[in-house]
DNA sequence: ATGACGCATCGAATGCGA
């Protein structure tokens, strides 16, 4: 079984590439971020005819917005962080019948925070720490889940192209790497680092001054596991090819094999 | 220090992303 997180910074935008991308890559959930969408103007349709017949969105104009596209029936969705009060559309659950058993997946589109000390830092962290106790509450609840997204987090230095002059901006401060370690302390592992990857593997790259020509990016996009889940999980790779096509997201997809 | 690129918004310039 294949999940997928794929922020496509505009659906609309990348409609094409996503469907190319699942054309070549026929993954059994696909979770994206940033839709930049309302739920009427979800591409359905085209998505269905392409295999995914469940489909779960939480849409919001302009900004924000994730969906749960899937081959498997989607169970007990549940929109936005339980117990935390939110304007934005970045939270989507769901249950999935795994190879195991019942998976929880949740798929998130976490804040930016655009700059430490800022009002929309202060709010990244309340959103952490909301986000924090509502994965707490699912995990007794759901030992087989999932959490991956756009985390807007680069965990560890390896995961910048330049830990040292980024040192404190945004998405490598100690509060964000804290929240990010805290949550592994719940009992998750990232995915990606469970096995052999290539140095300067990173998931998003400016779009400005050749970034991606450059390989100057980060890695922000995680696929976090449970214990139980741990031990079946056969692989984790960022997938670079549509990030080189025409007009692309700034972000890769990264894919989990269990 | 600033902007660089891309997307969305109704119609141009701005907010926002990371």
């Amino acid at each position: 079984m294949k999940i997928t997180t794929w922020n496509v910074n505009s659906l609309t935008a990348r409609l094409q590439h996503v469907l190319d991308w699942l054309a070549a890559n026929p993954v059994d959930v696909l979770c994206l971020q940033e839709l930049k969408l309302t739920d009427d103007k979800f591409p359905l349709q085209a998505l269905q005819q392409a295999g995914y017949a469940h489909c779960a969105v939480f849409g919001q104009k302009t900004y924000n917005g994730v969906a749960l596209l899937s081959r498997l029936p989607l169970l007990d969705v549940v929109r936005n962080i339980t117990g935390f009060e939110d304007e934005h559309s970045r939270v989507i659950a769901a249950t999935v019948d795994g190879p195991q058993g019942p998976l929880r997946v949740i798929n998130g589109y976490f804040v930016n925070g655009q700059e430490p000390g800022s009002e929309k830092f202060g709010y990244k962290m309340r959103w952490l720490g909301g986000l924090q106790a509502y994965v707490a509450a699912e995990l007794a609840r759901h030992p087989q889940l999932v959490l991956l997204g756009d985390f807007n987090i680069a965990p560890e230095d390896r995961d910048s192209f330049d830990p040292v002059g980024l040192k404190d901006t945004i998405h490598h401060t100690v509060e964000e790497r804290e929240h990010f370690r805290q949550l592994l302390a719940l009992g998750l592992s990232d995915s990606f680092r469970l096995f052999e990857q290539p140095e300067k593997s990173y998931s998003w790259w400016d779009y400005r001054m050749l970034g991606y020509q450059k390989n100057r990016g980060l890695r922000i996009d995680h696929i976090l596991v449970s214990a139980p889940l741990q031990a079946q999980v056969k692989a984790c790779s960022i997938d670079r090819v549509p990030r080189k096509w025409e007009k692309p997201s700034d972000h890769a997809p990264v894919t989990l094999e269990i």
